[in-house]
DNA sequence: ATGCCCCCGTCCCGGGGA
């Protein structure tokens, strides 16, 4: 099963090549994130028109998650538990084919600190729990999206430019590597170890054409699901076409 | 030190992104 996570920037003005990478069958799950649109206007017919199945959770004109996949989608949940009074569209969940997917689109946090970061590091706390919460199960878990954390400094193009910022902070880091503490693997890093990989380039300044880059979207896999990992990619191709998103996507592949 | 670029909304600017 191959399983991809892109933050698409907008899912109705990223319709033409979402459409195009679930036909290319380089994935069977997408996990996507900044739809940007409310759930009345998701464009399902895409979805439909493809043979996938969809499900989503948006807001208007901010943040906003989804889910594709080609096998049917069970026990979704909408939204990250701990806070009834988080009304922002970061997180969904589901299980497919056995294994249990969610979709993060974590708090950028900028500027730090202030209240902005506050949030983030708030909302981190609570994606630890849920991710302790769900290893109980004892079942393959991969938490995937833009967590707008630049893990290390090899994650990132420019560290002494980045230093201070919200992405970068150690407590932005302290709380990513607690899911590491908890036993989730970094699949991208577990299968390159030491190597340059990014997976988002601003639009301005030509930062793709530069390769000015920083590493922020990850595949988090719990044991079971390490125990299964294959490979782990970033997949440059959509990054370079016309009109694209400033994310690329990642996936891995877990064997059956 | 700031903007570069891109997306959204009821919209030709401003907020937000990372």
């Amino acid at each position: 099963m191959r399983i991809a996570s892109w933050n698409v920037n907008s899912a109705k003005a990223r319709q033409g090549h979402i459409l195009d990478y679930l036909k290319a069958g380089r994935a069977d799950v997408l996990l996507i994130q900044e739809t940007k649109t409310q759930d009345v206007n998701f464009p399902v017919d895409l979805y439909d028109d493809a043979g996938w199945n969809v499900v989503f959770h948006g807001q208007k004109s901010y943040n906003g998650v989804a889910i594709a996949a080609r096998q049917p989608l069970t026990d979704v949940v909408y939204g990250l538990p701990g806070d009834y009074e988080d009304e922002q569209a970061r997180y969904m969940e589901a299980t497919v084919g056995g294994v249990r997917v969610a979709t993060i689109y974590l708090p950028n946090g900028n500027p730090a600190p202030g209240p902005k970061f506050d949030y983030k590091l708030a909302w981190m706390g609570r994606l630890n729990a849920r991710a302790k919460a769900l290893l109980q199960d004892e079942i393959p878990v991969v938490l995937a999206g833009d967590f707008n954390v630049i893990p290390q400094d090899i994650d990132c193009y420019d560290p002494p430019g980045w230093e201070g910022d919200a992405l970068t902070r150690a407590e932005s880091r302290a709380a990513f590597n607690r899911l590491s503490f908890l036993g989730y693997t970094d699949a991208l890093r577990a299968c390159h170890p030491g190597q340059v990989l990014y997976s988002y380039w601003d639009y301005q300044a030509g930062a793709w054409q530069k390769d000015n880059g920083v590493r922020i979207d990850h595949l988090m896999l719990s044991p079971e699901a390490a125990d299964r990992l294959v490979v782990a990619e970033v997949d440059k191709v959509p990054r370079g076409l016309e009109k694209p998103s400033d994310h690329t996507p990642v996936w891995l592949e877990l064997r059956e």
